[in-house]
RNA sequence: GGCCCCGUAGCUCAACUGGAUAGAGUACCUGACUACGGAUCAGGAGGUUGCAGGUUCGAACCCUGCCGGGGUCACCA
């Protein structure tokens, strides 16, 4: 009844309204088409459409974040996909933006592959096997533990191994069961290369010259294989950090909250904070021995990017698996009264596992980051090759626009997903090119730009005749006008799945509009021109937001 | 075991934060090019939203308890 009464109100009150029903209880307006041809031109007026209007605050967005024993893999590229996205769609919501990351570049795994090329490398080079850097050094950390392996399985018959069998007798564990255990302990126990990588630490902590070398040798050559698949990502960093640099950083803030009674010392010499009243229990935050830690490490990176830079807040892109980590070092921030403590956040993305299980490194089972991106390539090419649309492209353009394809499915099906969630990646089927895809969203935006070789500058004049609009045109101008407010909505979640929603659903639209409604042989007035000028701001709407995710148009494909 | 996250079509994902008949894609079946490009469009089939209670006009969503999966509980990172 209600309903009924108002509905009656607003038709009769209001000019943008010119008619209304109620089911159930709701209340259904009619909004007259003028209203729509007008949002339409001017958001086909608008440059930039969709982006909110600068302000001062600036937010640093850390992701990537890679370790330097090993190539780059599946989990990394949707951290460096989402990194690269919320960034992106931070600054379309006004934010000044800093990337950065930091790499992890030392400790004992540093030392294993360098251990393992010293030994075992016979002087080889990247470039002497025509591997990529990351996966050459990547292949000594494999040998190291492949090595270690032979040596642990060997040790297994000796007599100290009995020993440690029988100490454990109670345990009623068989000695297969006992020696996957043990292997760690046997690491640090009685490995002769175990001895010899934590050597090479020592080493390295105290600047020994040749370590140091082989060290910066071997890093070297690492980054510049990071840095071609970052390349091949279209992905960068205003400011990289290294923990090298850093792992000394936040001693004196330890110090210093020790003094101001944040925190406390044990009777063993180690600093603790009690974190009970975010439910987070005791933390350490510094050794008895006075080394620091990981935590340490992020308290002091933390100011000294504050100090550097400035900025208002950050964003994290971390996986899940550190929620607790986070959690504590934002309330240990809190606590210090840092001025950003409370304006950090850490996205925390789920782990990507294959339909085969888990992706583990000692089993062998993960994808590679470019030997995926490389597949994707090989498919999108032979797909094309089959559609035979570009063939009279130079073959760096074909390249080109392959390449696109490639990644625009990639980094479509990994964005799509809420970030929050685990997501399964299937392996064998590999990523489509077809249906709720990134090249669906491809080739949408190629048939709008296939358009404009048919019209020169419309006149706006000519556009107004069209005036009464069809479903499928209004759904389109419906979706765009929404596009500004899901930009906002997709940074205040830090959430670019809401961005590759709506690509998805205009394009879909346009689909279906492109089939329903014909341009170059409409005959109403000003219709071919209205929905040319339609098709702009779609194809504009579509662009800028794929653009957001990381993703390029091609123009044809 | 404590704490945290998750469970939606065979599979991969949605669902405007408590609203209408739970939607897409894929796979399967069927139809549509003398067309601005078919990487497209239309149709069919596919669901007891893990299970059982509760809250209310109304629940995939909130509460309780189970079941199942994952994470985490380091003086590792």
């Amino acid at each position: 009844m209600v309903a009924e009464e108002l509905g009656w109100f607003l038709s009769e009150n209001m000019d943008s309204i010119n008619g209304f029903n109620t089911v159930k209880g709701f209340l259904n307006l009619t909004v007259k088409d003028d209203v729509w041809t007008s949002a339409l031109t001017q958001i086909a007026a608008t440059p930039n459409y969709g982006h909110q209007e600068s302000s001062a605050e600036t937010v640093m967005v850390e992701y990537a974040s890679p370790n330097t024993n090993k190539p780059l893999h599946l989990g990394h590229i949707r951290n460096i996909l989402l990194g690269w996205s919320i960034a992106n769609i931070l600054k379309a919501a006004g934010k000044k933006v800093l990337t950065t990351q930091i790499v992890n570049d030392r400790g004992i795994a540093i030392t294993k592959s360098m251990l393992a090329w010293k030994k075992y490398g016979h002087g080889a080079t990247p470039q002497s096997t025509q591997t990529k850097g990351d996966h050459f050094v990547g292949d000594f950390y494999v040998l190291f533990a492949k090595k270690l392996s032979e040596e642990y399985q060997k040790w297994q018959s000796g007599p100290e191994a009995k020993k440690e069998f029988d100490v454990r007798k109670n345990q009623k564990w068989t000695p297969e069961e006992f020696f996957k255990k043990f292997k760690d302990e046997y690491f640090n126990k009685y490995s002769i290369l175990g001895k010899e990588a934590r050597e090479m630490l020592v080493k390295w902590e105290n600047h020994d010259p040749e370590t140091i070398q082989l060290w910066k040798t071997m890093n070297g050559w690492v980054l510049e294989g990071f840095d071609k698949t970052f390349e091949t990502l279209g992905v960068s960093f205003d400011k990289t950090y290294f923990e090298s640099d850093t792992y000394l950083l936040g001693k004196d803030i330890v110090q210093d909250g020790l003094q101001k009674g944040v925190f406390y010392k044990n009777d063993d010499g180690s600093i603790a904070v009690n974190l009970d009243d975010k439910k987070l229990g005791e933390k350490i935050v510094m050794r008895s021995d006075g080394t620091s830690l990981y935590v340490t490490q992020d308290i002091g990176l933390a100011r000294q990017r504050h100090q550097e830079f400035g900025m208002d807040s950050m964003v994290y892109v971390v996986g899940n698996e550190q929620i607790y980590h986070f959690d504590a070092l934002f309330a240990i921030l809190e606590k210090l009264d840092e001025p950003y403590a409370k304006k950090l956040y850490h996205l925390a993305y789920g782990m990507v596992d294959l339909t085969t299980g888990k992706m583990k490194s000692r089993e062998g089972t993960v994808v590679d980051a470019d030997d995926l991106i490389e597949d994707m390539i090989q498919t999108a090419t032979k797909e094309s090759q089959e559609r035979n649309e570009i063939a009279d492209l130079s073959k760096d353009q074909q390249d080109l626009i392959r390449k696109n394809i490639a990644l625009g499915a990639l980094k479509f099906f990994i964005l799509k997903v809420n970030p929050k969630k685990r997501m399964i990646f299937n392996p064998e089927e590999s990523i489509e090119l077809q249906g709720q895809t990134g090249p669906y969203i491809q080739y949408a935006y190629v048939r709008t730009a296939g358009l404009k070789k048919h019209f020169d500058n419309i006149d706006q004049n000519i556009v107004n005749q069209y005036v009464t609009l069809k479903t499928e045109e209004k759904d389109l101008i419906k979706l765009l006008v929404k596009y500004p407010s899901l930009i906002v909505e997709a940074a205040k979640t830090y959430d670019p799945s809401i961005i590759a929603s709506f690509a998805y659903n205009l394009a879909k639209a346009y689909s279906k509009f492109w089939h329903e409604c014909t341009i170059l042989k409409a005959t109403e007035p000003g219709a071919k021109e209205f929905r040319f000028q339609l098709s702009q701001a779609v194809g504009d709407a579509l662009a800028d937001s794929m653009k957001l995710l990381g993703v390029d148009m091609p123009l044809r494909m």
